[in-house]
DNA sequence: ACACTTATTTTGTCTATTGGAAAAAGTGCA
DNA sequence: TGCACTTTTTCCAATAGACAAAATAAGTGT
């Protein structure tokens, strides 16, 4: 049953303005308290108020005047993004991104701290002394932290994560306790979805999906612009969507999975099948000739020296996602389908075969209508994500 | 961009509490003032002050008084669902049902009439006609109605049935001038799994799927508690989920679509080829030895009764089924999959295959955890599920 | 310089919620 | 049976936020 949403008073009201009007002047400032109010159908007596008390907490400044239209200058007000800082940090399976950013995402100062074969409990103690370290002076307005794994959003635990040993991790909880600051906890992918639609190229995006290939293949999931996570934090398992019934065996249960096709766990399995056999190529002698030192890398620069068994794969790759891509399409029918990670950042031709092949498998794959994109945001992407995600809560309209 | 919501004011927050309380009494009926006000964490005055309303409003009644905890009794508030009426529209391929519907979707009067062969304009027209002449007296909140096909439900405008010969017919429009009434109107599917959502047995499911088998398969999709409909109400595509890369073209673009498998026009065309091979079955007795008088029925009969062919074509659609609900349980992780339509109402043999063939596929196929479940509604369940688009529409919370 | 515009602020009104008191209707024990 | 205590419901005055109207500020155009 739909959970029946609390009632609410008068000061809640007051919120929710203040909360409208800060975001107006986020994504349309510098603008005036008088369009503020039309934009919004708000009365100019509530902006002016409002505004006040933005202006008094540092979010908001005056910045110069617009042109008249015949009357008084309107008094452009913008949001000042450098009013507070939030922290964010990336977990990696070797490293830890941590950084201040402001409230745009911009990075004031980053650090990065190595895993270093720490797990489950050790690292989790040397995430909280990092952090702890870390922090200088206050202004900040919370922690945001993302994981690889299954993660509980909501709770924010850590349910599981293989390499990391990290099982019903209560970060957030541990981590308020530490620093007294409001924490965010989300799982990687997500948060990088969340990144792209709101600091990347795919804003308008109500329903948007990130398809990350790395070794295997998962995808975070964007609907009626907010995440999706499914039942129990299971949805986007997108590498074990099975394109082929017949395929090979996954440990899911299933055969033909995804990804082993077009993650680079199986890629690399067929990859060391095929050099066993005495196929040659280039990706060998990149490794200094050592089958186990290949690396996605060495794929990829394979591909653009013309490597025929790379070619060969990554033909293999693009079909195979295209099946999967399809059915998505044929389901979901979303605004745009983002392929990103390690095996597909700056692939073009990796994204150029997926798209012709959809074209031809799919009635929603219309000729100009390119559904499948490359992500957007390059550089501390996953700090970008960490930071989308408090971010996100931050401004977030109450109710 | 996310929409921004439009600011409120005090108007707002009472309706809002005025609905919330409503639904309370609703759902948790029959109640006192006094524990809706600790329910919802309202004062004890704004609880009375609301209930005031609703009831000079006939929405709620005053039903006796309650046990005493050593105080005075409370006295229990009960819903009136018969206080107005939705008058409810299901167009079907055939016939068009319409029912006077009181607020639990409970029919009060009902009548069918046949399509008889019209189509576009005339069809819309008749429907009209119908409408008008069905109305009696007043009290009635609003209209409801549904329509296979392309509906873009945000609009009221159907945008396109094949068999009834309709294009971009502004239905909402037309009954509203015609009526004065609020008008809804919603795809068929989408419309029932509504109402298996509210008035069936899935009420506790956040996310849910309704996989309509007919002449074709479409899904009804319910995410986060509310109707999903993708990019331009082009989600639920299910039938033409690929679940063989060389199998039969469909007219979509794509090979091996699911529709093929499963779904009615796919099994009949594979029925028709089996016959003129000279395979015996008794679904030909059946339709009186006619090849092209074979129904649905048929087959279900047939499957009943043992027919060899008729097996192999359900082991086939379960199959088939299962390759594709695999893949959705791995993308959206929902709380349950329905199965309907006239080739799985009550075809409890293809449930249980289906279930058996994913708990071998699917990680989330877990032992006691069955997924895939039969549809609830019996009866006028087209019409329960104009009722549910209507009364979700009416006691929704606004904001 | 004067009439008209537009933007912002001030002032007073309106209204839904609320806390607390009061009323209504019980319970339970001596 | 009477009296003290509970619980539910209603009444009342206070509060606070939105808002309309008026006032003020700062223009434009002729």
């Amino acid at each position: 049953m739909v959970a029946i949403k609390r009632a609410k008073n008068l000061k809640f009201i007051q919120e929710w303005n203040r909360s409208i009007i800060l975001n107006t002047i986020r994504h349309s400032g510098p603008i005036s308290r008088m369009e503020i109010a039309k934009k919004q159908g708000l009365s100019p007596t509530t902006v002016t108020s409002a505004v006040h008390d933005l202006m008094e907490m540092g979010l908001v400044k005056e910045s110069g005047v617009g042109k008249s239209s015949g009357g008084r200058k309107p008094i452009l007000l913008q949001f000042q993004p450098d009013s507070l800082s939030v922290i964010c940090i990336a977990v990696g399976h070797t490293s830890i991104s941590m950084a201040e950013m402001n409230l745009e995402a911009g990075v004031k100062q980053k650090r990065t701290v190595p895993v270093g074969g720490r797990t489950g409990e050790e690292l989790v103690d040397h995430l909280l002394q990092s952090v702890e370290l870390f922090l200088r002076s206050d202004g900040y307005a919370g922690i945001s932290i993302t994981v690889p794994g299954i993660v509980d959003a909501e709770n924010g635990i850590v349910r599981y994560n293989e390499r990391l040993k990290l099982r019903d991790v209560p970060i957030k909880k541990l981590m308020e306790e530490r620093t007294q600051l409001q924490t965010c906890l989300e799982n990687d992918t997500n948060a990088i979805v969340l990144a792209e639609k709101y600091y990347g190229s795919y804003k308008d995006c109500e329903n948007l999906l990130y398809i990350m290939i790395d070794d295997g293949i998962g995808a975070g999931i964007i609907l009626r612009d907010s995440l999706y996570r499914g039942r129990n934090g299971g949805a986007g398992e997108f590498g074990h969507t099975s394109i082929d019934r017949s395929g090979i065996p996954c440990n899911c249960g299933n055969r033909g999975c995804l990804e082993h096709y077009a993650g680079w766990l199986g890629l690399y399995a067929r990859i060391l099948a095929y050099i066993h056999r005495g196929r040659i190529t280039q990706m060998l002698e990149l490794a200094g000739g050592d089958p186990m030192a290949i690396t996605p890398d060495h794929f990829l620069i394979a591909l653009n020296l013309g490597d025929e068994l790379a070619e060969e794969l990554l033909e293999e790759m693009a079909v195979a996602l295209s099946v999967g891509i399809s059915n998505i399409l044929n389901i979901l029918d979303p605004d745009a389908v983002i392929l990103g990670g390690e095996l597909a950042q700056g692939n073009e031709r990796l994204l150029t075969k997926v798209n012709a092949q959809i074209a031809v498998e799919n009635i929603h794959g219309a000729k100009d209508d390119i559904l499948v994109l490359p992500a957007s945001l390059k550089g501390d992407y996953a700090l970008t994500g960490a930071a989308a995600v408090i971010l996100q809560e931050i401004f977030r309209v109450p109710g």
